[in-house]
DNA sequence: GATGAATGAGCCTTCATTCAT
DNA sequence: TATGAATGAAGGCTCATTCAT
């Protein structure tokens, strides 16, 4: 029955997305995924061929998701505005996934270079910044933005986002998600120069 | 004999932090590291009482010394001085140690909460940053710089750093470490639009 | 199924006690249990939680099956037939479970003060003890016995009759239950004195 | 130097009655018997091929001194007398020896049957039982005692007051040495029986 | 299909013993 | 001769994965 299928399949990798994110992927243990999804561990193996696939698979959903939703809001958009809906698409989606946000940057800092089961996050990722930087590409060929190397800026703007919701994640920045898109916006497009 | 010991020690350290970053915590395996250390699995034991206990030094070795050297850098620097005495000295301190910078990345994306005996790098990460945020606080005040939340002036600036730092290091950004700081310099003082 | 896991424990137990008793408690492997009792290593540890609960375990049972058959003998009999019905019960236990007195006398010298873990069996035994120092009491008291202490007398019987089970175990005793019992009888109830 | 060789030999046996005594055979570490020593492990491995050994020499020395005593005590008194000095001397050098009763009760309880390198306690004790109960024989023949199995009899006084200093040594029983000596003169001699 | 008990490879850690100094 | 750092074999325990029911 393939609603069934699927519908037990998503109620497992919602549990497992919250146990990695929680212990990340070492100590998630599997029995402790079927347990919170209400399932047997041999179900698990039914839709998943091992932890590692499973671990992909969440990343694989949430990033597609992630990336649809950004392709999306920036879609004809003029690069300066585009951006901006980068930030705020990225900044509200996190605010969103906060559980995925951990498993996220875990896995940002993981490399994943060596293992070739599991899903090459550094891959996507560079594709995925690769695209964005098309847009500050743009944005420098029209005269908008200033003569520096688009995906340099790409990646500094994602890096300083990515730092900013891990603070707030971490209680370290108390800003509201909507003051950390403006305080980006502020340092990016006018500089803390006065 | 003080001074073997201590070359001993070193020697375990420094495998370590190779081992550790190669495979990160879980997978790298102490035999792994006593191999590359030339000395036995024991030997690693009489030095360190565990691999959390190894792995933590690694860190907080590492830490302090680049703690040292921001710290010696930004001393008695005018505030956007400081700024870019900051951006350079961790620039190239990860240069330098790129091994430790892997180690570095995968551990902040951990966050560590949960494992009371591992560093707590979140909390050391929390005071150093709070530490730095001082310099553009007094940049606010002088009004050299533009009425922002200092903190996450901060975090941005690291963020942003860390990103391009990791981008190069994994290939995707060619871009030298002196160009990194440069265009740091740019898009955070002067902001990328035109 | 209930009654196959009570099955399986059953037979870890049985292959523990005749492990333990070959071997002691630190030369006892626990693969070589697993490899008597017929199952894998992970599976003893589905039923016990270490190597110390199986240990624990094995004692206990065992410890509490005594102590119930001796209470049931010694129940509504006079002191001396008591004493008699303790003697019997306590030598054709052990002569059935010679396995487990291999243990019980381990684990008496022993002494357990400093494992909090391990099942204590100097407090069980002062229990057991001070219990059966009651009949002796009673009997004092009726005028049966001689005017002695009680406890002394049940630790004197007590030892006496580990130190004669014993050497029956080692082959230094000839005798049979029945002539131990009986040697007993008469040594604690005439003197050796003519 | 001979003389210093025995002290230290003399040294290393006194810790080492000391830590087996605490421990037990195996949770005793050779490196706490160096550390009160205080001699290196090295220095222990001069003098004791193994730690086995260490153990066996702790053991023979001890008893050889007990069954010197006890031979001595014996000596030409009738065996009513014998007895008695028998009680008396054990009684009296477990008191002084309390650590080294330790390790007496656990070693005896262990057996040591299939350690063919560790002393052979079970055999020491054999042969000893046995002239010992040359003793009781001796009354039984002269019309003394009651014709009773003379090993019996000594076994049975052996394991009655091994227990009673046992109990004491766990304060479960509250007598004195000499109490426990009466105590045990009187049930052996006289019955428990009015 | 679903279950979850059973498996067993794998790894951290200990500590008796050795041996270069 | 004395030292104590170095060794490395050995074993308790875990948990991803399998498979009989």
């Amino acid at each position: 029955m393939a609603t069934k299928e699927k519908v037990s399949k998503e109620v497992i990798l919602k549990a497992a997305e919250k146990v990695f994110s929680k212990y990340g992927f070492h100590e998630a243990k599997i029995y402790k995924i079927a347990e919170l999804a209400g399932v047997s561990v041999g179900t698990i193996y039914r839709f998943f061929k091992s932890k590692e696939e499973l671990y992909s698979e969440v990343l694989k959903k949430k990033l597609s998701e992630l990336q649809k939703r950004v392709e999306k809001n920036i879609k004809n958009k003029s690069p300066d505005r585009a951006l901006k809906a980068y930030v705020s698409t990225v900044v509200d989606f996190f605010e969103e996934e906060e559980e995925f946000f951990t498993i996220f940057m875990r896995e940002m800092g993981s490399l994943s270079i060596l293992d070739e089961e599991r899903f090459n996050l550094s891959q996507w990722y560079q594709s995925y910044v690769k695209k964005l930087s098309k847009v500050v590409e743009r944005g420098v060929k029209r005269g908008v933005f200033e003569n520096l190397d688009p995906l340099a800026v790409i990646l500094a703007v994602s890096g300083a986002m990515k730092n900013l919701i891990y603070a707030r994640t971490k209680g370290i920045l108390k800003s509201s998600p909507q003051e950390i898109k403006e305080t980006l916006y502020e340092i990016f497009f006018k500089g803390i120069l006065k």
